[in-house]
DNA sequence: TGGGATTTGTCCGTATGTATA
DNA sequence: CTATACATACGGACAAATCCC
């Protein structure tokens, strides 16, 4: 949080960065556990055959990322929570002020609030980094390569970064949340997404229990191609006939959209107009509200709304609704069992497609973080 | 943005820090300024009857912090923007996921996204700085007193820090932001607050101009104090009668209930109802709306809205309604010319009361910020 | 195009100060 | 009180970069 730029020296300094990239990665592979004792300054200096101020500026440096600790006296030792063991980074492609924020970030900030008080802050997040040009993706990297983090967690798939060496290299573990398409060279860091179908059929359930005869659809206008694959199996298979013509969709950074073609939706005639609507993203609720009011429609008698709901962000719905919710917690907490097995140098565990639930399954985190052994 | 703390180590190094001081004193005090060359490494050493690596050390420091640049051969230099002249501190008191985040920030920091384009990114946000205990409130301590900053602005009055060392010493110049009520120990912060007196003027006016016979307002319960003092006689001024029971309020932590207030509001028999509102708080449109909704009243026609509204922020509204505007921009450019003008030594900038107005009346950001002198 | 001059930045070996078990 | 280990500091040497002639 600090306004201070971690500069690395324009110089190379050779036998420094040797001390320092010989200590670290001895941390980062585990031969040095959290707790253990450094040689004392004399000892370093003569396996390093480096003079005294050279051993204790390579210290100063792992002192300052936090490896390292000294206790004058007590020597010196490998600080209890080392970041490249502790501390991992989420990445969010857009910052809160940009058109293209969404509510899923928020839940994700939530979420991270929760968990980072039974976790001792070991989340830190970057927002605003999607592709090279971004202003904050150099720290990132420096971050990265000065092993201050112990996994990257990304919110999107990154995309614009494949080609970038942060990503092509690896050198720590990372995995990527994708609902939707699947993007040549980020197969490896898939770990878990929302199942989309799961989410369709849930409203479909809901609708059918308030006697909806005819069902629309508004999304966003990317998930368009994912949804297409299940789109008419599931309507079909919940009794909804599948009619193109009610399945629209609005681009994220004109959200607003939704508002003309909720209106449009509800100007045809009463009797073929449709009497349920899943809008199957949160970002296009108030939005297809704002429509929907314009109007008049009569919302909950003449038209049931099924809306997605991120979970830990509040439902502050205009209009009377029902839930579709995806637990951004359970994403979370899947995500860094994933980067810590990674870690570990298990990289087994398949993609987890998390279901849709209503907002009467929903769990307390603190069992939950339980179960997962944090 | 980086993950690394600047943690001044343990020890004292009484040479090293001298060094630091006395530089970092010169850049700070103008003695020494950007462009200027400084005196070679021998030439330093001598000077301070330092060795070598001291000097060096302590140039490392200034380095990191961004005071001075060495540029090989030609020697080192005075930054051409040091920290200390240039860049700025935002404290909001609360992060975006706390429930008294609000819209007031939002407006803040797309403001600053547009000033900082023009203004070669010299302002740094801190967010959650509310009381002594906040998690970040050390690392602004330390960026004070290393002199990385060159003065504080306040989004609120920082009312719980007032006596601590950082508002009492006042080392670098800092203004608050504050509309309402006056707290004692930060009178001389106060430089800019929003006239709350005039957007109800305005509010009254626009109703007027749409026959509204009883006007209501809903406020923010903080607000009814400063509001207490001017809302009869303005109210008055502009024919409108003043009803203690038109004027509800809701707390910012809950401001949900403002959707029951305006139930009730509107439940009262039609020809004693208001059939005008003023929303004096932006933070409370979303819920009024939602109880307005409920009612069936039909907007524009049987009750007219006005809200406030801070003025980068969208105006994302699920009903029709006219904007009483605040423009934080031009908030923010007062308080940083009032920062200016203190580091120059000229306290003497009386607080400014910034207007409401129609959004007619909202100007460029470009024209504000060249006629400022940026 | 190239080589000397200057300045920065790294490193060595040693010495001293300081906190503490 | 003493021994130990960390931390700062000294002066000299030298490597690397680069401007200037």
């Amino acid at each position: 949080m600090s306004v201070a730029s971690t500069c690395t020296s324009t110089r190379q300094a050779p036998k420094q960065n040797g001390i320092i990239d010989k200590l670290r990665s001895a941390i980062v592979q585990g031969k040095l556990k959290p707790g253990d004792r450094l040689p004392v300054r004399t000892e370093l200096e003569i396996q390093h055959n480096a003079s005294r101020v050279t051993v204790q500026k390579a210290l100063d440096e792992l002192i300052r990322d936090g490896f390292v600790v000294s206790k004058g006296k007590l020597g010196t030792f490998i600080a209890d929570t080392p970041p490249c063991l502790n501390h991992y980074g989420l990445i969010l492609p857009f910052s809160p002020t940009h058109p293209r924020w969404t509510g899923y970030y928020d839940a994700l900030m939530l979420s991270l609030h929760e968990l980072n008080e039974s976790l001792q802050d070991q989340i830190h997040v970057y927002q605003g980094i999607n592709r090279v040009t971004d202003e904050n993706f150099p720290s990132l990297c420096d971050d990265v390569y000065a092993r201050r983090l112990a996994g990257l967690l990304f919110a999107e798939g990154p995309i614009e970064l494949t080609h970038t060496p942060l990503i092509r290299e690896q050198v720590i573990p990372m995995v990527a949340s994708m609902s939707g398409n699947h993007h040549p060279g980020l197969e490896h860091m898939v770990s878990c997404g929302f199942d989309l179908s799961s989410g369709l059929d849930l409203a479909c359930k809901i609708l059918r229990q308030h006697d909806v005869q005819r069902m629309a659809v508004i999304m966003i206008s990317t998930a368009r191609e994912p949804f297409s694959k299940f789109m008419e199996p599931i309507m079909n298979a919940n009794g909804f006939a599948y009619n193109p013509v009610f399945c629209q969709s609005a681009p994220m950074e004109h959200r607003e959209e939704a508002a003309c073609i909720a209106q449009l939706l509800m100007s045809l005639p009463k009797e073929q107009r449709p009497d349920g609507l899943y809008i199957s993203d949160d970002n296009l609720v108030p939005a297809v509200c704002r429509g929907l009011i314009k109007t008049g429609v009569k919302v909950g008698v003449e038209l049931h709304l099924v809306a997605h709901r991120n979970y830990p962000s509040q439902a502050n719905h205009i209009l009377p609704m029902h839930d579709v919710i995806f637990d951004i917690r359970q994403m979370l907490s899947i995500c860094l069992k994933r980067l810590e097995a990674k870690r570990m140098g298990d990289d087994s565990m398949k993609p987890v497609k998390i279901k849709a639930i209503r907002d009467s399954e929903i769990k307390e985190i603190k069992q939950k973080v339980d179960s997962l052994g944090f």
